[in-house]
DNA sequence: GGCACGATTAGAACATAATTCTAGTATTTG
DNA sequence: CAAATACTAGAATTATGTTCTAATCGTGCC
């Protein structure tokens, strides 16, 4: 088998291993032993790739990142209407939190203070979205159809509820699931931002 | 000194001295040899009284919740109309993030996995602290002020922005406070809960 | 007042688990 | 085919969280 698969097979297995343990016992208590077992990784190997214990979190965080930033974009961008992709922003972080719920439970719950480098990697990757999310939104505001905000409002206000009720979701404090209610999150984050 | 002023001050010192260090490097990488030093503690006390180094995370955090609900609350219950109530939880929040900021950051980056027994004390305090706001809400509902929603709603439609907001803020990703902006996000909430 | 009990403090000793290091193996590249 | 490079391996080391035993100090009771 060529190295460049078998190392980003091995990659792929250790963050997946990682994963299931950190949601289980959280990543102060996994203990980098167990991950080795269960991936079939050796030490080397693993401090090879990934430098330390932290380096496996920051690895499966920025993986999460960039999959779910790529999806929301392949989400919202195909909409015409603003209303249509406020909504589908709402409706998709709903079905992306249900359904991975494993990962975003992970994500939300930043267990992590990452390193410089890896802030430095997350800081390249939000710049990236929001301008793609830029060239979405400015049409819609200078026609007049979405309220003009600071930069800076757009995604509290139309992701806020959302990610607050996620969490609750995730810590077992609703019983509904995000899908479940999404039309509600929806409509009051249309409701946010659109111009009265 | 009588014994509990001693060790009550011993405790709150701790707790002190491990927020600072929580803060600057996270909780993984603070060891408690550094709280011992800068706290003037022995091991024998910190272990006697605290367990772990996750329980002083956890007498943190709870420390924490305690101090906001309460406050929370003596902001909200004097206000006998909706619009007001709303708007002083929200303003409320942003204040308190914004002048405690680094124990705001502490408590919504959860970094810790809590115990069980930190859960039922915190599941504890929720069911107080939802209790009360219940008694302040039932009334506004009932005269059709608010609209009715299922109970896991209010939190998130009214919070969800501030929350989301202060998070953003925290970690250095915008410029304007909490504070700054809270007519904005006050305005919001009262427009996601109020009957149309 | 003195005595005994429990709560608290102390820090040396221990154990666990993260990480480093040296050596060896396979792949790619010139 | 040679040399460099990327990767794997696991024993050895170190760091650090935690336990344990012994001492100390208030507090309440005879």
């Amino acid at each position: 088998m060529s190295r460049q698969i078998q190392t980003s097979a091995l990659k792929s297995r250790v963050i997946d291993v990682a994963l299931a343990h950190f949601s289980e016992v959280g990543i102060a208590r996994t203990n980098v032993g167990d991950i080795l077992k269960d991936a079939n990784c050796s030490v080397g190997s693993l401090y090879h790739h990934f430098g330390n214990k932290e380096g496996i979190a920051e690895a499966l965080f920025i993986n999460g990142v960039n999959q779910f930033n790529g999806n929301l974009l392949a989400a919202l961008l195909p909409h015409r209407t603003a209303s249509a992709g406020i909504k589908s922003i709402v409706t998709f972080c709903c079905d992306w939190v249900t359904d991975q719920s494993q990962l975003a439970a992970y994500m939300l719950s930043r267990e992590i203070k990452l390193s410089e480098s890896a802030k430095q990697e997350l800081r390249e990757i939000d710049r990236a979205l929001a301008q793609a999310l830029s060239n979405w939104f400015v049409p819609h505001v200078e026609s007049g159809t979405l309220q003009q905000l600071s930069t800076g409002m757009y995604v509290p206000l139309i992701c806020g509820p959302t990610l607050e009720y996620s969490r609750m979701w995730l810590s077992g404090r609703s019983r509904k699931s995000p899908s479940d209610v999404s039309p509600i999150l929806a409509k009051a984050a249309w409701q946010a931002v659109k111009e009265p």
